[in-house]
DNA sequence: TTGAAAGTTCACGATACCTTGAACCTATTG
DNA sequence: CAATAGGTTCAAGGTATCGTGAACTTTCAA
């Protein structure tokens, strides 16, 4: 579950002697626990500079922060964008896109957990009820099977319930933290 | 996450005709659970294979009905036995291994879930703590900064007990979808 | 004790995922 | 309306992970 990157030459940036270390810290920190969410890495990085920094920073910026390729930066940020944890703005005078982070990443966790395991428990759901079916149709299957396969379908359903309540739960448990600091 | 296998040609068996399709539904979409939560697909198609069964099977006999290599049975059922899913017992008047089910896999993603998280979270809290020190020695980081570091070690707390509460949670409901069947 | 079958280990090859970076669009700006 | 910097896409390459199977160790029966 722990990468290695070579992070080898970047496409044209500079060395940042400027990135104070804890920074860097905290980037990292939070790109492990994303990581172990099912993320990509990058994305929990990209998102704690924004969060930390507080300032909006452009693409290049942050390519160079974090030394990723400039395509990278795009599909990260993109995909931070449609999960509505980092917004894009336009600072007054540029033309060019600045991003700043939102104050949490709960939404992402929560959205994409939906989005993927709600397509998954519809599958499964649906695999595990042909296979009950289809194994009704054998005269060989003696009851204790069929209420096996029941309890795993049962046992589908109750995941799907408690993943559910998680997300609710970590709602609340985020605004209960906004208010105390 | 979805993953194919060629499964190549097994090391000696012959193919199982016998085999019947809903079975392989049912370990099949085990697996795809099992690897969504983190774990390895045959994990799932092992526990879902004993479990769906109920009879106590050799090493061979897995191996045959799921196209594994001998190897992989070896490490999938040692890894299932540590953590509690699978028993491995030795039938009467029989000198060889025979697996069995445990009645519900639970355990299994709790236990793991346990360690993994456990060891990220303690480490994750101490990076951000150093970072956060690290930052207090600078003068030039302002107060909203050093703010938004303790809001973030916070989150990782919330992260961890919001963890705990899904893990208790779905203990009980096991219990309840117990008593119902 | 010894032979053979059962069971384990691990280096290697295969697989899937992630990142890169160059080619390609698009947008401002002069 | 060019020109050019900003931004996106995607094929190719790199890296981590998983499964294989042959070599090795252990266990059991004779």
């Amino acid at each position: 579950m722990v990468k290695g990157y070579s992070s080898g030459e970047r496409q044209g940036g500079t060395d940042s002697l400027q990135q104070p270390l804890w920074e860097v810290l905290v980037c990292d920190a939070v790109g492990e626990v994303i990581e172990f969410w099912g993320f990509k890495r990058n994305h929990g990085r990209v998102w704690a500079l924004l969060y930390v920094r507080q300032v909006p920073m452009t693409a290049a910026e942050i390519q160079e922060a974090l030394e990723l390729s400039k395509g990278a930066v795009s599909m990260i940020s993109r995909d931070l964008e449609q999960w509505d944890v980092v917004r894009r703005v336009r600072l007054p005078g540029e033309g060019i896109w600045n991003f700043v982070a939102e104050v949490d990443f709960l939404p992402m966790i929560r959205r994409v957990m939906r989005e993927r395991e709600g397509a998954l428990v519809k599958r499964v759901a649906q695999e595990l009820e042909d296979a009950e079916r289809m194994a009704r149709g054998h005269e060989d299957v003696n009851d204790e099977t069929l209420e096996r396969l029941a309890r795993m379908r049962s046992l589908a359903r109750m995941i799907e319930h408690a993943m559910e309540l998680f997300l609710k739960t970590s709602q609340l448990d985020i605004k209960k933290t906004d208010d105390v600091l």
